[in-house]
DNA sequence: TCGATTTTGTTTATTAATCAACATATGTGA
DNA sequence: TCACATATGTTGATTAATAAACAAAATCGA
């Protein structure tokens, strides 16, 4: 791809980032972003048709590389289940101050939203790739684990992670093998 | 000024002193910088017309940010000659690293030859300055405080710092005061 | 409330940056 | 020494980014 776009939409998002971070979002203007990208206005308009896209599209950027951590890598299954989860709550703490906005934030919905969305994708699929059946309503159970997951998260989060990241993953773990053979929501043993 | 020429020049400036750090000139390509600034080869050629003139702006920047470190501040003469020899002695401690690269490399003489040109002018502008009149020979006296500056400069940053900038600056100006009233061949009292 | 300022979203002409392709030059290993 | 690879410098067509200008909407301050 044409590395102007590349470069455009880096520089974009890492400001509106950097500004989320520093004032509410409601506060933010396509003005203040272009500014401090350093980039024309019209560029952000080319990429983004408003500030409400432009925040969903980091959403989903940071969202993607939260779920991406949390994926055994390869076909090698050389990273267990407890690797990959506590892969994932590094990565959290590290990204700690944005998803600590965003899980804070009255006026964003859609974080929320989409977090639950992709948490239940990720149990669904991990379901199958571990071929769970159970007695018990499948619905049900997704849903089930998909909130206590993020619930555990949200609650590690906006506590200013009073435990350790491994610890939580073990923590995590060990909650949800009582259950079922669903080793983790978000990874595979 | 079109932003976007301003990005690309930094862009490119910024890799090749990244470059010129950790590898020798001759081992410098424009593929390298281009690579590492994150722009088209093109883009270098429409800025610079070869690795040289590359190399020349670059001393030139560095060079200007050096002698514009001691010029005393607008009109008012807060800022006295011996803070601004500081100044200009911790600018050098922060860049070290380049001007030391530049005074130890056998392939560049171009930064030599630069470095010793703005001295002169430096120095003659000092004496404007101050209104200094001597017996002696004008122009010998000029060379005479410039290669002593380079001199001890030269010496100070090879020889890894071995005194702090606030010393160095106190030493060389009391050097400077003991022949003339040229307080400084940098900067006026 | 009202006037002023800022922000938004869009348009247009212009320009810098991009990619791909090329011939030439330089250098490197067998 | 001679292929082979890499680097140089240039070209042309295309595209993204730019600045400037604009009307409309939102926000702000008095």
């Amino acid at each position: 791809m044409d590395r102007r776009i590349e470069k455009s939409r880096q520089a974009i998002m890492d400001a509106f980032t950097k500004l989320m971070l520093e004032k509410d979002f409601e506060k933010i203007t396509i003005n203040e972003i272009a500014e401090l990208a350093n980039v024309n206005r019209g560029t952000v308009y080319s990429h983004y048709v408003d500030i409400f896209d432009l925040l969903n599209q980091c959403i989903e950027n940071h969202l993607n590389k939260l779920f991406e951590n949390c994926q055994p890598r390869g076909n090698d299954s050389s990273i267990s289940g407890k690797d990959a989860l506590c892969k994932t709550f590094n990565y959290l703490e590290q990204n700690a101050f944005f998803y600590s906005k965003m899980l804070m934030s009255k006026s964003i919905t859609a974080f929320r939203n989409r977090l639950h969305a992709l948490m239940v994708k990720s149990v669904e699929e991990q379901l199958d790739m571990n071929g769970i059946t159970t007695d018990g309503n499948r619905e049900i159970m997704v849903q089930y684990f998909a909130s206590a997951t993020i619930g555990v998260i949200e609650w590690w989060i906006t506590n200013s992670m009073p435990y350790s990241s491994e610890y939580m993953a073990e923590q995590l773990l060990s909650l949800m093998e009582r259950y079922q053979n669903v080793t983790a929501p978000l990874t595979r043993s």
